[in-house]
DNA sequence: GTCTATATATCGATAGAC
DNA sequence: GTCTATCGATATATAGAC
């Protein structure tokens, strides 16, 4: 049956995103992703060839490519090109937290798998570079490195929230997805030096 | 003799520093660490008990608690203090990159090892907080959520610039420290909507 | 397609010689 | 204090039965 062997395909993927990004990829065990599957321990191999392969055919199946570098004509509009970005980013991170802690885990490390993130993470870096620049032409962003200020930007997008991490310090509930867009677009579009509308983007 | 033992057990934690760093906690074996460290594979257990205590070891020489959280005191002037709390954080970050890798790899896991990297680091978190609490009260950094704000000026201010890990999109030669305190400075500031003048503190 | 059983390697840790 | 040798546990991966 096609939708059987897609059903633990699936399920396995998903233990192992939700594995991984708790315990990092090296801290989780072939063993562990296919007990959390309800699969069997040969499965990993069979699907994809081993524990590296289903790192790569996690990316594949989670990543939201279409999803970020769509209307990309709109970069015309700088800054209405960032705030969208913004909006899609946290939107999506919201949705899907454990893909941001995969990237997240493999930014602070020089792992082989660092290649497998860089090829879906580029076209959405260059995209927001180009946002900056045509900003930059037009006047209404201002600093001096494109270099510097795209790293502050999308580490402000990017920087964790509802990890965990920061618990002991944290005091105010978990601030909704709309609300985390408004701070975060008026923190980027404030770093920028914009003097215009800070409103978020609508949705 | 004392000094050689201090200098194996040295030599130990500075490999361990440099491993953990480029490969995480779980991607590093303890005889990668002795091989670096050129000792044999048995001093991890007889200085230090074990892998996981030596990860403990490493933030105890490591982190630089005193220099974070010293002159408090200037906390009366919120600007000056922020500007001040970004230079120390930097300038350490130019010359202990592997730490802050360290710091970023666990906030990107639960591990068992969260917690020691917390036990150094809430102080200086509930610092920033409070500077960025009385910059309110006194009317110059603007912004609805606390935790929110805090959460991404500590951001801004950590994430990774040097790590290789956005190289195929950085085209600018390296910046020095100066130029990249410089720029988180005002980057920091234009999110806080702060209005009067962005330059660094001097050193 | 899914299972058990196992091959092979490597892990962290330590006993005991020196 | 440092070494070799090795233990026991656990890792990934796969051969072969069903």
């Amino acid at each position: 049956m096609e939708s059987a062997e897609h059903d633990v395909k699936m399920r396995l993927l998903v233990a192992a995103k939700k594995l991984f990004s708790r315990q990092g990829f090296d801290g989780t065990t072939v063993r562990q992703i296919c007990e959390e599957a309800g699969a069997n321990v040969a499965l990993v191999s069979y699907y994809f060839g081993g524990k590296d392969n289903m790192y790569r055919a996690l990316f594949d199946m989670s990543f939201p490519e279409s999803l970020l570098l769509e209307g990309e004509e709109a970069k015309q509009d700088p800054v209405k090109a960032i705030k969208l970005l913004i909006r899609k980013v946290i939107a999506y991170q919201a949705n899907d937290p454990e893909l941001v802690r995969l990237i997240q885990q493999e930014s602070a490390q020089l792992t082989p798998r660092v290649a497998i993130v860089q090829k879906y993470l580029v076209p959405v870096w260059q995209m927001a570079r180009d946002i900056l620049e045509e900003g930059r032409h037009q006047g209404v962003f201002h600093f001096r490195s494109l270099d510097n200020t795209f790293l502050y930007v999308w580490g402000g997008i990017l920087f964790p929230r509802d990890f965990g991490f920061f618990n002991p310090v944290i005091r105010e509930p978990l601030p909704s997805t709309e609300e985390k867009i408004a701070d975060v677009t008026r923190f980027v579009l404030g770093a920028l030096g914009y003097n215009g509308d800070p409103e978020p983007e609508t949705p």
